[in-house]
DNA sequence: ATCAAGGCTTTTTTT
DNA sequence: AAGCCTTGAT
């Protein structure tokens, strides 16, 4: 039987495509991971040994999925020699084999975000500069931008562009932060992110014979999510295609998201110079979603300039319109949604899973979060701070990374205090001058403090050997001891496991159970091992380091209502879809106001929102949000408007009225003391006039000085949804004054009394 | 060296 | 709102 025959005749084609470069460009929803998968087992079914080949994916989950459903068509035994991952997880593997090639051991760190920021954070301090204008962030984007665009820092410093745009901003040290960066990163044996793929490529420039072995290896080589790749991913590829030029390249133009991290739809433009006499497959029909979804993202899509032209089609049912619900705040907006999951849930009887809620920014999962919880809805959030960001998580890791790498800075400067073992400021501010001023590294000082001069005291002195000792005992049992032992010896033996089981806090249990659950996870890792290879807890950190939350999915997460980012939705489909915080300065972002391109990146994100949608799409904005503690006014995102109205429906559209609701710019604290302003909420119906609402009169009564406030402890007060109460507390004072409510019905609430609809009763 | 309190800033997006 | 850092007291 021929499998192929579960694919159209365009999917077929491509699938069916064997020697040579080929280029697939899938419109959403096209199948083209299908394709993918498919391809990859033909491949296999024609006699080529999955070791030959390397797929490289998006993210490790898709790789996971993919591996899977090749092994259910070829074998799960065959398709486990495929070589699939991310870049970055493939690479890091390969760089740990050749590592001491390029002067690294093997068991190198990788420096995941927040330890780049800090050691760049220290870099700067020792510099004297000030981290007011060279934030570490931003510092660290600039040399992140020429890591992935192959620019070492002196090629950084001998570009005359480059170092006059940092003089431009007014930064011109930027070039020798990042030279004294990536030194201290080499002497700390780690690499950041866009080292892994900086190094495969001077690993593959300057060794031809390791070069000569991947392009032997891997004969037949694919690249998923291909318009997201930026130019040292596109040149690893390039050099590894290189003899057999057995390439196959995934990609759609209109879902490039990532250029913010170097990703650059040239390299699609790219392959046509490399490859001229690629293959070209266009897959453009799509299987997903409703005609109404395709066409209305077709709608918006038409609108950017930079495009490769497709028609994106289906065969499938019209469908419903887009609903576009308009909420007063964010947290209205949380209930609203929460509520429309929970009646179409009931209506449609289809499952949890079945709904995702995507927004553009992390921070805008609280109030969806906050209804779900309240209606007993189960939910799982994706990416904001993930379980390995978390500090105990962090904590214990650091410790792994230190055994394995003493040299780890980083990781040594996070744990030598933690637990509290006397070792302060002054002590590490001593041994890193000496090690700078000795040119080695803060660990080999500690080991070895004679050889030093530090001033210090004979009783720190003991605590350090104690810690040094404390982690040469680890190091030397890294090789002998299996993975979890190990990990549950040190976990037990710092004290961490003490410190935290003692805390009885709510936030103390969680953490507790948290450092479990990554034993338990270390554990799943070793059992999950190839036979006969055994699993150290160096093989555990370099997985670790890769490893978002998407690849900590449970039994009991897939049948959740979905939380994430656009972003980190990509690749993936729910029946019933719901794009929240459709607002001007948050999607678009304000900071993609600037110029054209960064406003289509935006678009084609919009773009991507919508097609992951099969069934239903919905769309919310707001008329107020907190932000960062504040309430501003929004109004409705450009891109509601950009969908052809033939496709959208709008539930409760704001009638335009020239009264105060369409007031622009109104975003700062102080335009609420402006008279004229009539404070945007329109006035609740049911209260009575004669009854003073405190919003209403908040500028008088505390700004103007002096004047009694007009609540006080043990006033009777209404609220509208949580009826009468009681206040039992005040803090703060104008513009944030707050008021501590006891309500019988709701018990004890803390509230904003800028915003609280609250009633004086007395 | 440690701790508590108060001030200050926030990359939108992620490997 | 929350986390981070500085400051000041012990």
């Amino acid at each position: 039987m021929n499998f192929l025959d579960d694919l159209n005749e365009k999917q077929q084609l491509a699938a069916a495509h064997i020697n040579g470069p080929m280029m697939v460009i899938a419109g959403a929803g096209s199948g083209k991971t299908r394709v993918l998968t498919y391809r990859i087992a033909h491949l296999m079914r024609q006699g080529v040994d999955p070791f030959n080949i390397l797929a490289l994916t998006f993210t490790n989950k898709a790789a996971k999925e993919m591996k899977e459903r090749i092994g259910s068509l070829v074998g799960m035994g065959e398709a486990k020699n495929i070589s699939m991952g991310t870049f970055h997880s493939v690479f890091a593997r390969i760089l740990r084999h050749n590592s001491e090639k390029i002067g690294y051991p093997s068991n190198f760190t990788i420096y995941d975000t927040q330890d780049s920021r800090s050691l760049i954070k220290s870099i700067i301090k020792e510099m004297g500069l000030d981290d007011k204008i060279y934030k570490p962030g931003s510092v660290h984007g600039r040399i992140s931008s020429a890591k992935n665009n192959l620019i070492s820092p002196s090629a950084y410093e001998a570009s005359a562009e480059i170092v006059g745009e940092d003089r431009m901003a007014r930064k011109p040290e930027i070039y020798r932060i990042y030279k004294l960066y990536n030194e201290r990163c080499f002497k700390s044996g780690a690499m950041d992110f866009d080292d892994l793929l900086f190094k495969t490529n001077e690993l593959l420039r300057d060794f031809p014979d390791v070069l000569h072995y991947y392009q032997q290896k891997f004969q037949y080589i694919l690249v998923d999510e291909y318009q997201d790749t930026n130019y040292s991913q596109y040149l690893i590829v390039k050099r590894l295609a290189a003899v057999n030029e057995n390439i196959c390249v995934v990609g759609d133009d209109a879902q490039s998201i990532y250029s913010f991290r170097g990703a650059n739809i040239e390299n699609i433009l790219n392959f046509k110079k490399d490859y001229p006499d690629f293959q070209l497959y266009k897959l453009e029909q799509n299987y997903r979603s409703t005609k109404n979804i395709v066409e209305a993202a077709n709608s918006i899509i038409a609108r950017n300039v930079d495009q490769i032209k497709k028609e994106v089609w289906t065969s499938n049912d019209e469908g419903g319109h887009i609903t576009v619900v308009r909420c007063a705040t964010d947290n209205e907006e949380g209930r609203v949604i929460t509520n429309k999951i929970y009646d179409l849930k009931q209506s449609t009887g289809c499952e949890y899973k079945d709904f995702a809620i995507l927004y553009r920014t992390n921070a805008q999962s609280r109030s969806f979060e906050e209804s779900l919880r309240k209606l007993g809805l189960p939910y799982k959030i994706y990416g904001g701070l993930s379980f390995y960001q978390r500090k105990e998580i962090k904590d214990l890791i650091a410790y792994f990374r230190l055994s394995a790498n003493p040299n780890d800075e980083e990781a040594l400067k996070r744990v030598i205090n933690y637990p509290r073992r006397g070792i302060g400021n002054t002590t590490l501010d001593a041994v890193s001058v000496a090690a700078l001023q000795y040119n080695t590294s803060m660990w080999n000082v500690l080991s070895d403090p004679h050889q030093f001069p530090l001033n210090i005291s004979s009783g720190i002195r003991t605590k350090l050997s104690n810690f040094v000792t404390k982690i040469q005992g680890y190091n030397a049992k890294l090789e002998l001891v299996p993975a979890y032992d190990l990990a549950s010896d040190i976990a037990t033996s710092t004290g961490i496991m003490r410190e935290l089981y003692e805390d009885k806090t709510p936030e103390g249990v969680g953490r507790y159970e948290n450092i479990q659950e990554l034993l338990a996870g270390i554990k799943e890792f070793s059992v999950s091992q190839p036979e006969g290879t055994k699993a150290t807890l160096a093989d555990f950190l370099i997985d670790v380091a890769l490893l978002t939350d998407a690849d900590q999915e449970t039994e009991e997460d897939l049948n959740k209502i979905t939380l994430m980012t656009i972003h980190a939705s990509k690749g993936l489909e729910f029946p019933h879809v719901f794009i929240v915080g459709l607002e001007e300065n948050l999607f678009p972002s304000q900071l993609s106001l600037t110029s054209r391109t960064e406003l289509e990146e935006e678009r084609r994100l919009f773009y991507v929102a919508l097609t992951r949608a099969q069934k239903s799409c919905t769309l919310s904005y707001v008329n107020t949000r907190f932000k960062w503690g504040q309430l501003i006014t929004a109004e409705p995102s450009r891109f509601i408007d950009e969908i052809d109205s033939r496709f959208v429906h709008f539930e409760n559209k704001l009638e335009k009225s020239g009264g105060g609701v369409s007031l622009k710019g109104f975003t700062r604290p102080s335009d609420f003391s402006k008279p004229t302003t009539s404070r945007m909420q329109e006035r609740p119906s049911g209260v009575p006039k004669n009854l003073k609402k405190l919003s209403d009169t908040p500028t008088s009564s505390s700004s103007s000085g002096g004047t009694t406030q007009p609540l006080k402890v043990g006033y009777n007060v209404e609220h509208d949804r949580f009826g009468k109460g009681k206040v039992t507390g005040l803090e703060g004072s104008f513009p944030n004054q707050k008021a501590t409510v006891f309500f019988p019905r709701v018990g004890q609430k803390v509230l904003i009394l800028k915003f609280a609809k609250l009633t004086v009763l007395d």
